[in-house]
Formats: structure tokens, C-alpha cells, sequence
DNA sequence: TTTACCAAAAGTGTATACAAAATTTGGCTT
DNA sequence: AAGCCAAATTTTGTATACACTTTTGGTAAA
């Protein structure tokens, strides 16, 4: 069960929504998807319904699937429920740290370096997502990893939608300092900076919503 | 989109899976389901999907559904971000307490009660770990309820498979003292009891397999 | 007896067909 | 011109059909 054809559809979708080229609210008719991938509607089916359990669209019944978007609300909900992981698994980190563990984050933030630099704001969002990942991953707990990750890419269209590049650049100084902190083995100070690493995220979005208006095949095209 | 039908399927096949009528490893034959709640393999195939999401199931490409048999290890690290979470839930409750909620939680752990006096498996570890999820809920967060859900659905497998009904009972007993933390507004001793308690859980688990073989029809019957 | 192999059977993956529901369109009335 | 109802159209929900893969069962050779 479960072909890489729906993948692929759920990864292009995913794409389109987390880049704003599909606007929150807009309609995802089946047919129209089914022919703009050259598929049928059952592949389309599978792709949607995987696509509404992360939260990037929602399903009406016998009215169809539409974009998400997320509430103010809700956006500060998943940020609170990340702030009571990720000072857990900060502090985790620290006990369990290895010099390995920190220069796989070392990378990360070095990357993350080169994406803030250039302007390619898909990339730098992903990576700068990523980051916490990471840390959920080093940790072993591949349930915390992928919890995180739901509760990041839930989040993503939030993120996405609301975030600044100057607040991006910001979270990546904030990323850098966070390492730092977790290489000096200092737990205190690396939970509170990633708990107000976390405030500041969620204190910097905007949230003045932007217009609709769409094409399904201009946004995929 | 999404129709009742196919939830009807889910609740069915979640129930016989939680109470052990369908042992881990179980082969879930899509045309064998279909007959047998009288529908075709198009809302068969969309429950899996979502019990797969649910882990409840696993589905191998080609091969087709299995009951999930989780291991030891994911058992722990479930465990584990369950204790990240319900530490600071638990540390936030105290903090915004209210009569309401705490007559709320009372409540539950009067019908937790009556349910662990009489013998009913299914229904007593539905409240036991409804209990998480309704801290949650009066929190008004509702992306940690989910949360919250999603963890002890994915692990009421284990809990299911391996919690003896003495375990059950303290479960419950350790339900009540907390409770009363709360309502004493005792930050600390509420967190510690929380943890503790996951922790007694957890160790409790007793992780030997059961025997496989089964009948769909009969299970389901 | 065991292993290798091939054909039949069963099962999954995808497309299509058809039914039911929602949306849109167009004309009629006020 | 605005509101409203009904027919027409579009779109979703479910069933079925068909291709392709895996499993099974049996036969023959080692």
C-alpha cells in the first residue's frame, strides 16, 4: 500500500502551499489536480486526505479541500506546546550531549548561515525548522523527532505566512547561541534561550492576513 | 469529503485492535473487511490509511495492513515525551486552576472508579488515559489535547497489551493524588506525582508477546 | 526429504464509472 | 435591479474494473 506517486503529490503540494503560491482558503478541486498531475482522482483522494492529518488543508465534506489557515490562536497553542518540549529535550540534550552531537548542529547553523544569506526563503525557513528537528533526532527519541516535526510543518504555513526574513535571521543568531550554550554544557542558560528563542518566533509573527485569489495551475505550474 | 462511513470503519477496527480481539501482526485483508462491514475496498483502503496514521496499523507497499506490534523501545521513547508534556501541562494547570476544572478531573476519576470495580478492559483504559487527555482539553489548548490523543492512541496499543488490571487500579489511585495536588494548587508535588506516575506506567509494562493467530470475521464479529 | 521453480490464486494499486450532493446559471417574478 | 427558484453543470462520494505484484501450492529434480 501506499505508492510514491501520492508521495510525490503530497511533496508538490506541501511545496506550493508552504511557498504562498497557493493562498490559504483556496479550493483544491480533485479533478483539476488529477489532470494538472496526470493522475486520477483516487491518487489526488490520498494525497488531500494525507495533507488534511498535517493540518495544510482542510477537508469540508461533499464540499472538498481547501488550503489551511491557521488561527492566531491556534498558532499560539502549537507554540506553546513546543515550548514545553523543546526545554525538556534542551535540557535532555544537554545531559546526554556528545562533542559529535554538537558539531552535527554546528553544521546545521552553518548551513543555515548560507540560506539566511541568500534569499531563497523556502530553503531558509526549512532549515531553519529543521534545526529543532535535528535536536529531537540526536536525541534518539525518533518519536519526539517526528512529533516535532508535525507540530513544526503544522506550524510551517503559520511560520511562512508570517515571518519576516529579518526575523529569520534573527532566529539563526538565536540557533547559533543556543549551540553554544549546549557546547558549554550550560543547561540553565540553553533551556531559557530556547524557550525565549520560541517567544520571540512566535512574538515576531505578523499576523495580518494577506489576499486570496488563485490559480491552481499557475501555482503548480 | 471524509464520510461517516469510513469512521464508523476506523472506531471498529480501533476497538477490536485496543481490546485484543486482533493480536499484532494480523494481516487485514482489504476485500475480507470490505464484505465484511458491506462496503467496497474504496472506504476500507481510507480507514487503513488513517489507523495507519494513528500507528495502530502499519501498511507494507504491495503486501497490504498489519496490526502494529510496537516495540519496547518505542514504547520508552513514547513515554518519554509524554513526561516532557505532561510535566509542564500539569505545572500550567496549577497555575490557571479553577473550582470548575478541578471538579472536572474529580469527576472523571469517580467514573475512573466505578469503571475499574467492574471489570470492563476496553473501558477502563479509555478513562485511564482519557484522564491525560481531558487535563489537556481544560487547559483550552486544544493542539495539546490532540497531542496528547494522538501519543496515548499510539501507545494504548502497548498500554493495552502489556498493563495488568492491578496496574490499572493504581493507575487510577495515582489519578486521585494528583488530583489532589492540584486542588491544594501544589505546583511541585503535582509535577512530581504526574512524573512519577508516567514512570510507574511505564514500568509496569510488561513486555512479553502474546500468540498471534486470527479470524477477521470473528474478531470483528 | 528438501529445494527450485512455475502456474494458479489472491491481493494490492490505479483508473474509471456511476450516483448523490453541491454549486452555478439563467430566467422569472416582484 | 434585486431576489428567488429550478434546471444544468460541476464536484464529491462510493463502487467496480482491470493491471500488476505477491503468495500459495504443487510438481519435478537433486
Amino acid at each position: 500500500m501506499e505508492s510514491s506517486t501520492t508521495y510525490a503529490i503530497v511533496e508538490a503540494l506541501t511545496k506550493a502551499i508552504v511557498e504562498h503560491r497557493l493562498h490559504p482558503g483556496t479550493k483544491l478541486a480533485e479533478q483539476k489536480l488529477a489532470d494538472h498531475f496526470g493522475v486520477s482522482r483516487t491518487l489526488v483522494r490520498q494525497a488531500l486526505f494525507q495533507l488534511s492529518q498535517n493540518r495544510l488543508i482542510r477537508l469540508e465534506p461533499a464540499r472538498g479541500a481547501f488550503v489551511a489557515a491557521p488561527s492566531v490562536d491556534e498558532a499560539k497553542q502549537v507554540f506553546a506546546v513546543r515550548r514545553m518540549l523543546e526545554a525538556e529535550m534542551t535540557r535532555a540534550f544537554v545531559r546526554e550531549s556528545t562533542p559529535a552531537r554538537i558539531k552535527t548542529l554546528k553544521d546545521h547553523v552553518a548551513r543555515e548561515q548560507a540560506a539566511v544569506d541568500s534569499a531563497d526563503v523556502s530553503s531558509r525557513n526549512e532549515l531553519l525548522g529543521d534545526f529543532h528537528v535535528r535536536m529531537a533526532e540526536l536525541m534518539g527519541n525518533t518519536v519526539l523527532a517526528q512529533m516535532l516535526g508535525e507540530l513544526i510543518s503544522r506550524c510551517a504555513l503559520i511560520t511562512l505566512m508570517y515571518q519576516s526574513s529579518a526575523a529569520a535571521a534573527h532566529s539563526h543568531e538565536e540557533h547559533a547561541l543556543i549551540v553554544k550554550a549546549l557546547a558549554a554544557r550550560d543547561e540553565d542558560t540553553a533551556v531559557r534561550l530556547m524557550n525565549d528563542h520560541l517567544l520571540h518566533v512566535e512574538a515576531n509573527l505578523t499576523f495580518d492576513r494577506k489576499v486570496p485569489s488563485n490559480d491552481i495551475s499557475m501555482a503548480l505550474s
